[in-house]
DNA sequence: TATTGTGAACCGGTTCACAGCG
DNA sequence: CGCTGTGAACCGGTTCACAATA
């Protein structure tokens, strides 16, 4: 048997929002159809991609919401609290520290690093920005699992090799390069500017149109 | 002839991205092996890619990196100045209004809207924050072409309504929630919270390592 | 009866081998 | 001779049909 395919991964993330709003609405339960018709994924898919780890539904019934929500949240990983570190303190290094999971008991902010002079010592959300230089005694001090990467391009693959020597298990990049990391460290990129530029190549060539109706 | 395949568009913003570091190092021209190296991809891959939309090496010798930057540009639709609005004016939209792409010419800021009458009026980066209602007003006057979507969860699906209402043609969505969108208005997300869930997967299982040896 | 769970068919993207050409 | 461009093979993810079952 085969690895999860990553876009299977991807819905769960989808299927667990969808789930929790339901929850918030008072849903008890959901069939495949409907989780399918809100995630925007066909019924068969929605449950092909969870036999990949179980049976979690009633044959004629369907799923119950708060079942299958606290069973997507196991895979996916989220009962346990993860320690989360900003690296670089830009404008939009210290917008992520106010990131309202942080809240929440699942991530918590426990460290932010820059190499500016004038930003370190600053206290920003929850904690004080240290030198990047102290990376490696932190990690191990607070144990941080995960990183925000928010540095500039050109700072952003030695700033991954550090956070890679400090034992950082996983690496959000929001940098727009092309970052190499070793093997037991997983990086997902969320990336701004490559998700503008795709946006202009499908936009591109469609006629505009305003309202409903054209001419 | 079938369409492009996302994740071909997906790779070709990355090879932009690639070539534009070669240029910027001087390189002149580079083998589809090359381009492999650097982006992750397979040399077969790259040449399929570009494949799909004409013929831009030359055999024995490989790409001229400005000439296939070039191309890469025109098939990205990046040849034309986009007009940009910021919708939600937080932390994080008040951190995109910065973006240094704004700089460049490519992407244009031309507007930027929020519904908090604290927020409205108060002139960040090169605009002035504007009231949510005279979005249609202001879409048509500034030609609004592509939207970054910034608001709270629960303001997310008005907002993407308001918008293609205006006549806006891509949405860059950063809410961490399912929205929908007519059929002539593209939708790309940019989404820290589920790229932070993806990494929680594949991190939880994998056996933490500081450094190169264990024990 | 309604809806899940799943083996099999299908389809499309990736890989490959090599013909084409500078 | 080296590297591109591409038709064909391959593979894996999606779709499907239906058996299982509450």
């Amino acid at each position: 048997m085969s690895a999860i395919p990553a876009a299977t991964v991807g819905r769960l993330v989808t299927y667990l929002r969808v789930l929790t709003e339901m929850e918030q609405e008072g849903v008890r339960s959901a069939s495949s159809d409907d989780l399918g018709a809100v995630a925007h994924v066909s019924a068969f898919q929605v449950r092909k991609d969870l036999a990949y780890f179980g049976r979690f539904g009633t044959r004629g019934a369907g799923y119950t919401v708060a079942t299958l929500r606290r069973e997507l949240r196991r895979i996916l990983g989220l009962t346990r609290p993860w320690h989360v570190a900003i690296v670089g303190m830009g404008r939009l290094g210290q917008a992520l520290a106010d990131y309202p999971s942080f809240d929440r008991q699942e991530f918590r902010l426990v460290a932010a690093f820059d190499v500016d002079p004038a930003v370190i010592g600053r206290r920003i959300g929850a904690v004080q920005v240290e030198s990047l230089a102290t990376l490696a005694e932190v990690a191990a001090e607070r144990a941080i699992d995960l990183a925000f990467l928010t540095v500039p391009a050109g700072a952003a693959q030695n700033a991954v090799d550090a956070l890679a020597a400090a034992g950082v298990r996983g690496i959000l990049n929001f940098a727009p390069v092309v970052v190499t990391a070793p093997e037991n460290v997983r990086l997902e990129a969320v990336d701004l500017s490559a998700g503008l530029q795709r946006l202009t190549y499908y936009v591109q060539s469609e006629p505009a149109t305003v309202g409903e109706v054209t001419g």
